[in-house]
DNA sequence: TCAAGATGGTATAACGATATACCATTTCCT
DNA sequence: AGGAAATGGTATATCGTTATACCATCTTGA
């Protein structure tokens, strides 16, 4: 029927100015009951909403983020993003979600695209080869980003991580106190920093504890890659009964690759896995793995970005989000005798 | 170091009013190729980027659209995602993801904040229980919104759909010419309206051509649920030899579920798919599925939503996506003995 | 009684763009 | 030569809000 309503059209139904409306509406000022109450009526009748975008052009205040992850499909980081909606939506926010599939140029013209729309943050998946235009497009316009899983090249931007190194430290002395004394890494693409930070947690505990030298096998994060990388591994270290993985992808992979040549995952050799995906719980046997809470990493990535929105001159933070040991039937005692092949 | 640049800025630095530069911008006017070039310039020096905001509010023009789907995280649905990002992409728009995890009051929530947040459209899966007060809201604001996937309760909605009863009519005739006659037809929440076409072509052809009683379980659309469905069937049901899957996801847990119990799919139990999710094609043995090539319904969909904002007067439309069956490894013929447990 | 303070409301200038109208010049045509 | 048309640019109102300043009245208190 009529035109879409503005302060305008419920300021004349209710018979008040324009300002005094827009006081009505977000509680300020000082408004009588009376006419607060004529207000609020009027605004009923015209069904009127705000628009967002005039308030936000007006008072410098923004209550849209945006959201930029190198894959949305994956259950994981589906589970952070709904932790961050529900935290940012407890705050008014609007979050919206974009995906850069780990393709650069699409992520710079993602970030150029929030920020001509005017996203009052970022949350930020870099990928692994960041363009510096996109730095630039973000440093010139002091846009608030928050990284999470992987870390920028710029340490001014803050960061929200998994606690990668202690993970593995756990890992490998979950197999150790088991009895396994030579343990494998396996996985995880070579300069990944993430991958890094985890082999150090694994070195560290294999030299603490005085265990075998370590080994370490790099490879897709693929449960492909798992399959082959296994087989491979037992004919060239027969003496390993112990694999930390990098992914569960790989340690899933890896499980299949065993029960091809006639291991028993968890009996003739252990395998620990990360991250905790769904898919863990229902394999055969069911996989050990170090859980990430994605959903808790959500709400506290949220907070991060909400603390420097509001606090823009605070230092670059970094957050660790601990990873804790989910005991499955993956991983057993190392028994006496040495695991042989069935035949 | 300065204010974020405004329009105002760069006509300063370039020596000419806002209006020419706004012009220059918009590539609108007549602008000399000395001045336009004065203005690049300082549009670089200063490293401008547009409000778009501001812009839209005054031109009535929007870039910005939503996209609200039920659970982002299905591979299915972010192939649609993509197809919609990328068409919509060409034509300069943005468009922002909000997952409804299939709850009506989170769903009115998010459609409550694309209009006060001025999206130009929303491309929108319906819960299986819209509230009354969403489809106010989208009648009383006239925006423009697609549904797909799902079909709303209001005709005069726009919409792109999969043609449901004809997938699983082939789907049901292949294995019926595969020699099967005890079929099931497992997943999909209760009453989402797809997923009662899908079953309506099931028992179509189970009716036709004289097959067994119909049998029908519904689940959710995940792994998990498939896997354990498949075993309880398989108890209740020994008689049963082909299932038809409400979607991969599904299908995939069956997959699992049936070597678990030592069931080797396509020669002892035959699985068909829906979808054709990336996962399908790699799967051991690989998936036999309905496919309906998501991205391109993406595409599709975008179209939709352009031409709906382009001639919003246009009479509302149906667009049906046909769905080819993709014989893989998991339907076989049906073997003479009854198929029994391996122990 | 009357200055000082509450109380309740309005007028108006932004925010950063776009669109319209308009004004100088220059070029063209007969 | 001189009016018409083309060329290149600017001034200004507007979109829907918010924030600031300000203006009436009405209470107080001494």
């Amino acid at each position: 029927m009529t035109d879409k309503p503005s302060l305008q059209t419920v300021a004349e139904t209710a018979g008040v100015s324009i300002a005094t409306v827009s006081q009505v509406m977000r509680g300020a000022g000082r408004i009588s009951q009376a006419t607060r109450r004529k207000v609020l009526d009027a605004v009923r009748k015209v069904a009127y909403v705000p628009d967002a975008r005039a308030a936000a052009m007006r008072s410098g205040k923004n209550f849209e983020i945006g959201l930029l992850i190198h894959k949305i499909a994956n259950p994981f980081n589906a589970e952070v993003i709904s932790g961050v909606s529900d935290m940012m939506e407890t705050q008014g926010y609007l979050v919206s979600i974009l995906d850069s599939r780990d393709e650069p140029d699409r992520e710079f013209r993602h970030i150029e695209a929030l920020i001509r729309n005017m996203r009052g943050g970022i949350l930020w998946v870099p990928t692994t080869d960041v363009q510096d235009e996109t730095y630039k497009l973000i440093h010139t316009h002091r846009i608030p980003v928050v990284t999470f899983l992987r870390r920028s090249r710029d340490p001014m931007i803050d960061h929200v991580a998994i606690e990668n190194m202690r993970a593995t430290e756990d890992a490998t002395n979950h197999l150790a106190d088991l009895g396994h004394r030579h343990i494998a890494y396996v996985g995880g693409r070579q300069q990944v920093d993430s991958r890094l930070e985890r082999i150090d947690g694994y070195k560290r505990v294999m030299e603490q504890r005085k265990l075998a030298a370590p080994i370490v096998i790099p490879c897709e994060d693929t449960k492909a890659a798992g399959f082959e990388i296994v087989q491979k591994l037992r004919q060239e270290n027969p003496e390993v009964t112990g694999i930390v993985c990098n992914g569960d992808m790989v340690a899933l992979g890896a499980l299949t690759g065993l029960q091809r040549i006639g291991l028993e995952p968890g009996r003739d050799m252990s395998v620990i896995g990360f991250d905790d995906i769904p898919d863990a719980a229902i394999t055969t046997p069911p996989l050990t793995t170090m859980a990430v809470q994605p959903y808790e990493l959500g709400r506290k990535l949220a907070r991060a970005m909400l603390d420097r929105i509001n606090t823009p001159d605070l230092p670059a933070t970094s957050m660790l989000i601990r990873a804790v040991l989910v005991e499955r039937a993956t991983t057993g005692r190392q028994s006496a005798q040495r695991p042989k092949m069935k035949n």
